[in-house]
DNA sequence: TATTGTGAAGACTTTCACAGCT
DNA sequence: AGCTGTGAAAGTCTTCACAATA
């Protein structure tokens, strides 16, 4: 498939094309009228906008079971991600391979930072560790963290921090598992366990606007 | 502090207070004129909503560093969640106890999921196995489910699948970052490595609309 | 002819600003 | 006096619809 329309790329991802072609004119203009785009070119288009056509070193610290999930998942080196070294302040750890790498003491997190020039930091301790570990990411020269601790970091201006919950996500779901029974239960004529007090509807079709869709 | 208003929640979180006071009200109305909201009243309203304050039974198949990391997670009792069991297809897991728990077999999973009353699951096997597990848990009477495996799921409707790809928040962090680096190029007058052609800027500040901010 | 790229319209979200209540 | 709750205004995002064009 050399060429691909507007039309059947928005309906592969369920949105509507308008928006697809406007999103993608953003990029700059990298369709042909009366063909589509070709799609090679568009692939490595997006690719470059994204970042994925360069090499990320990153760093892993807190080689527990998280740790140890995220150094083997296979899916980093597909994106420009590569691994540059496991981080562990467990001196038992340190010179066991893990996915294929011997883990490193933290003594060598500063060195390692600046000899791989390091700028994106992954940190998967416990909670208690995460806001060291995260100040000394930062002074030795990372300016992008991603935080599996279950801890709000503090971080200086110019670092970005994202935070990964694990259980927001199951709370998400949780939240339309209930408003699937309260339907239900407003469908048998029962009265429904959540929202049985009635209350103006929220602009996105009564799901308040706290839960994100 | 009983009381709290909405101009001290918007500002801890960083939005605009008549945002959270009407985002607020799409709930009920739980605040008081000239005092503010009762933080405990409004605690307990929000966690209604949201589905908190229910037991939600999970299971979670797939017990290799990630279904561990996940069992060991301790962020979901305090959010309502209960592990009500670990499944893995490998027979030598069987029995060996996980985060306090003996790990169960898969010929068990219907059995489970029936016996628990369980609604939730969570996939953390790999790629290739994803798909027919998720439709073992779905036949069983699952309706939501927590995909970590790489792989898009299909499922019937009425089925909620939530997909976690931990490479794409080190995208997000990647793109920032190649952001950065393009603008301190740029204030030194130098060309930037990317963008360099022009091109009309998007509705979110030159950020192209693809990438959540 | 078929499909992009995009102004203009429409839909939705956020903010303003103040009446209404404690 | 102080703060909520909310109509109305402003702002942003999405979709329509069609001129441009390969």
């Amino acid at each position: 498939m050399p060429t691909v329309s507007s039309e059947e790329l928005a309906a592969a991802a369920g949105v509507n094309s308008a928006k697809l072609r406007k999103d993608f004119s953003y990029l700059g203009s990298y369709g042909t009228r009366g063909v589509g785009y070709d799609v090679e070119y568009l692939v490595y288009q997006i690719s470059r906008e994204l970042g994925l056509t360069q090499d990320w070193p990153v760093v892993i610290v807190g080689i527990g079971n998280l740790g140890a999930a995220l150094a083997n998942y296979g899916g980093f080196a597909s994106r420009g991600f590569r691994v540059a070294a496991l981080i562990d302040a467990d001196p038992a750890m340190a010179g066991k391979p893990v996915a294929g790498m011997p883990v490193q003491h933290t003594d060598e997190l500063e060195k390692i930072i600046e000899d791989n020039g390091v700028s994106i930091g992954v940190i998967a301790t416990p909670a208690g560790a995460a806001q060291q570990v995260c100040e000394r990411l930062v002074a030795a020269g990372v300016t992008s963290i991603l935080n599996f601790a279950p801890t709000v970091l503090s971080v200086p201006d110019g670092v970005d921090v994202r935070k990964v919950d694990l259980s927001i996500e199951l709370q998400i779901l949780a939240f339309h598992e209930q408003r699937k029974a309260g339907e239900e239960a407003a469908a048998d004529g029962v009265v429904p366990p959540v929202a049985a007090k009635p209350h103006r509807k929220g602009p996105d079709g009564d799901v308040p606007a706290v839960m994100p869709a």
